[in-house]
DNA sequence: ATTCACAAGTGGTCAGACCACTAACCTGTT
DNA sequence: AACAGGTTAGTGGTCTGACCACTTGTGAAT
């Protein structure tokens, strides 16, 4: 007969408004929001409340605060499910296998769509950090050109949200095992195999075969999973 | 259970206590958290200071704030990329297509992993849920149960991660286009193709065949797509 | 023209206050 | 004894105003 009085939390009402004014493009990545005094003084509620906000706005990634500059709206927001997806991996007790399958439907996914889009450019580009990561010996090195590579693989996905979770994922698998890379690729036997591997999606993405990139990544996750799964304790720090 | 504060952001370091509670087993789910004055003292902060750090929590889902109550690890984290997610998918001007692929990658995996660790009794629970939705004449409820259908076999995965993140791709697609499983239901040739995907993919977890139940599963989504793609206006609300 | 100290503005934190809400107790009636 | 009512203590939600730490720009001294 009666209805609820909204009232939401006023930290809420101020997170719609970010919403909206993104929407209507009044707000974009790199923009200053108000000064939290100012802020507060515009919006008719304390700095504290204000201050409520902008906590959350940061945890979500949305934000970045800069003592003694202000508030801007993140750049990059890359990282903006690396926090809630640690959290729930804690929470729900999760074994290291589950990031692993986790990124395996997402690297699978995002070859597949990378050979879908993919371009002359594109793939030389792709062809060249291959290229280094062959001739390159330093092991720490080529750990970071090994993701560079996947990074650029999700970045031809053209698909930002896939390209995201799958940075995200793969930041938390590398905080449960650092060095992870660096692991895998320092074994004279892997390595070898590793730039085959990389070499069979390379040339898929260049065919522009989808479902051959997709299962050449399968093949070159299942590498990563058997030395995962080799470990002890998955759970280690 | 909580210890004194050092330096640098101070809500960062009450999430970092409150991780290494929860890994160490001493905080669970619907756990009351110290009420905020309490907190306060114990740990020589500020309530301010805690509330920021109680907002940002509550931003990932991870705390669920109860005013005359208090304060308390949530029940259930489904939700906890939900909002980030969504912020995302606005902030990167993504289209729904986009979101649309990163549920595929999901479906199909944890349609993958569900025919590896299907039981007897899930299975049973599956042709239930697949029965009922053959014989509802209801759209919504249909929808209802296709949702459930899903959700039983992203359960069947056995991995949480994949279970959340694709919920909440689920959420938001279904809050961008509401009622669009009704939708897609309510059409008189649409309605036993989608009955007859299910029981593919129904057949092919029973008989425990991953690859054929990423298949279909993969079908399947492609009707789903075929309708998204059809609307003029892809973000209209 | 360069350097450097200072002032203004910002986010980070603190203290204490009041309001709105919840739950539990307490009390008087039946 | 059972119930309905109010009371009260404790909680989160919000506000005010203050101080600290940091960044930046400015203007004076060199």
């Amino acid at each position: 007969m009666f209805t609820e009085i909204p009232q939401k939390k006023i930290y809420l009402q101020i997170l719609e408004q970010i919403k909206e004014n993104i929407i209507q493009g009044n707000l974009e990545s790199g923009d200053r929001l108000p000064s939290e005094r100012h802020w507060a003084e515009q919006l008719g509620v304390s700095r504290a409340t204000i201050r409520e906000a902008v906590r959350a706005l940061e945890m979500i990634g949305l934000v970045k605060c800069r003592q003694g500059e202000g508030n801007f709206i993140a750049e990059n927001y890359e990282d903006t499910l690396t926090q809630p997806l640690t959290i729930m991996f804690w929470l729900s007790k999760s074994k290291i296998r589950e990031i692993q399958e986790l990124r395996r439907a997402l690297e699978t996914e995002s070859a597949k769509l990378a050979a879908k889009h993919m371009t002359k450019e594109t793939y030389i580009h792709l062809e060249k950090i291959c290229d280094a990561i062959e001739t390159e010996t330093d092991e720490a090195i080529r750990a970071k050109l090994d993701k560079q590579f996947h990074y650029e693989i999700a970045l031809a996905s053209e698909n930002t949200l896939i390209k995201n979770v799958l940075a995200s994922s793969s930041t938390l698998v590398e905080s449960l095992i650092e060095g992870i890379r660096v692991a895998i690729l320092d074994d004279s036997k892997r390595g070898p195999i590793i730039d085959s591997q990389h070499r069979k999606i390379l040339i898929a993405l260049k065919n522009k075969k989808p479902l051959e990139a997709a299962i050449a990544m399968s093949h070159h996750m299942d590498l990563i999973d058997n030395y995962v799964s080799a470990l002890e304790d998955p759970q280690k720090k």
